[in-house]
DNA sequence: AGCTAATGCGAACCGGGTTTACTTTTGAAC
DNA sequence: GTTCAAAAGTAAACCCGGTTCGCATTAGCT
């Protein structure tokens, strides 16, 4: 049957990542070659580029945060920065249930190397293009049809959103517990979202 | 006398740069290698590297807006976004000087490239850093040091001006004349400040 | 068991970028 | 103008991420 070997090749998957992530977390990104990875994990170089399209997605892949799918299903009468500030307050459950120390490992191989970090930037340009389509409610891939309002938004949320979300694993590496950095999420969260929906105002005028 | 070599230098600099837009204007910035582009420029790699650090460079080198000092050297009283809304709707006349044609080829050979459009994204990551700075008052590279709201401001003033500017460009590069496209730019310029300074509101709740 | 399709493999290749060791310019001092 | 040191240029070999190719192995199915 088909699910057998869609589970060796899952295992295997999971195998290649562990050990370049070993890797990656004693040495740095770059001072591991690919090559030596795929020697690591006993597989040829060419059978890790057909589990890994890239060296970076070994660590990037799964990093993407789905607003875009956050805000599309918000519920009737809610506000996208209502659905996100939702969403993320709820976020410590999500991690809760994960692995935090590997979770940190993660986040510690990504921002020693300025190539995963230039990396991370791209996927989220990637999301806000989703996010604007969804909030002015064109096809996800139609070309720019000038809804400058739903660009800037979207744009904005994508920032907020890695800047708190930055915060939060900032904590959670620092040692901070689990439930406290929860508290200080929470806090950043509604700052953020209240900032989005309210404004800057007079902020920061020079000489304050 | 040093001048005179410098001058030299920067002409050498040119001719390869053009050399490199000519060929990535033809056929695309992938499917130039630059061994060709060396070839074309009658230079060697290594002296093609020794001028620009890296293919993308060729392109990129100078795309970078210096909100950061813009904000920094606002006037006494003056928000940043006031300051950066007055340098925006400037915009027009800064660019009335420039080869408007040769701007627009670049403009082409950035979205006709994942990896160029990647590396505005890279470039926009260090404007963000920076103005972050500014605005907390913080030396350029000290550490993250908690200010939230001054990360936040900063990232979305960035991205604000991304998209303003995005629309201002495409506008050009569509046939617009400056005049026109200065008059939209200012309006984008305003409707965009006036919603980083009053914020989004219930805009875009579910079902209007 | 036997066939087919998928997967894995080594090796050669490509292109961006660096290193090295050598030659040419260059600018300035005499 | 000659001389000399430093700067700049060069070819060639190399490194690394990623792809291509032709062949071997394995897996799933009958």
């Amino acid at each position: 049957m088909a699910g057998v070997s869609k589970e060796k090749k899952a295992l295997r998957r999971e195998h290649i990542r562990n050990t370049a992530l070993a890797l990656f977390a004693e040495r740095g990104f770059e001072a591991v070659t690919v090559n030596e990875i795929a020697e690591a994990a006993g597989v040829a170089k060419v059978t890790l580029f057909n589990y890994f399209p890239s060296k970076e997605d070994l660590v990037l892949d799964g990093v993407k945060e789905d607003t875009a799918a956050v805000v599309a299903a918000r519920r009737p009468g809610q506000t996208p920065l209502d659905a996100l500030r939702e969403h993320y307050l709820a976020m410590p459950d999500g991690v809760a249930g994960l692995d935090v120390e590997a979770l940190m490992t993660r986040m510690r191989i990504i921002v020693g190397s300025a190539a995963l970090v230039a990396g991370v930037q791209r996927i989220q340009y990637l999301q806000r293009v989703e996010l604007a389509a969804v909030l002015s409610g064109r096809a996800a891939c139609d070309a720019h049809t000038d809804d400058l309002e739903a660009d800037l938004m979207a744009a904005q949320i994508v920032a907020t959103v890695q800047m708190v979300q930055q915060g939060f694993f900032q904590r959670l590496a620092a040692g901070v517990s689990l439930r406290e950095a929860g508290t200080s999420l929470a806090g950043d969260v509604r700052q953020a979202f209240d900032l989005l929906e309210h404004g800057y105002g007079r902020r920061y005028a020079q000489g304050d």
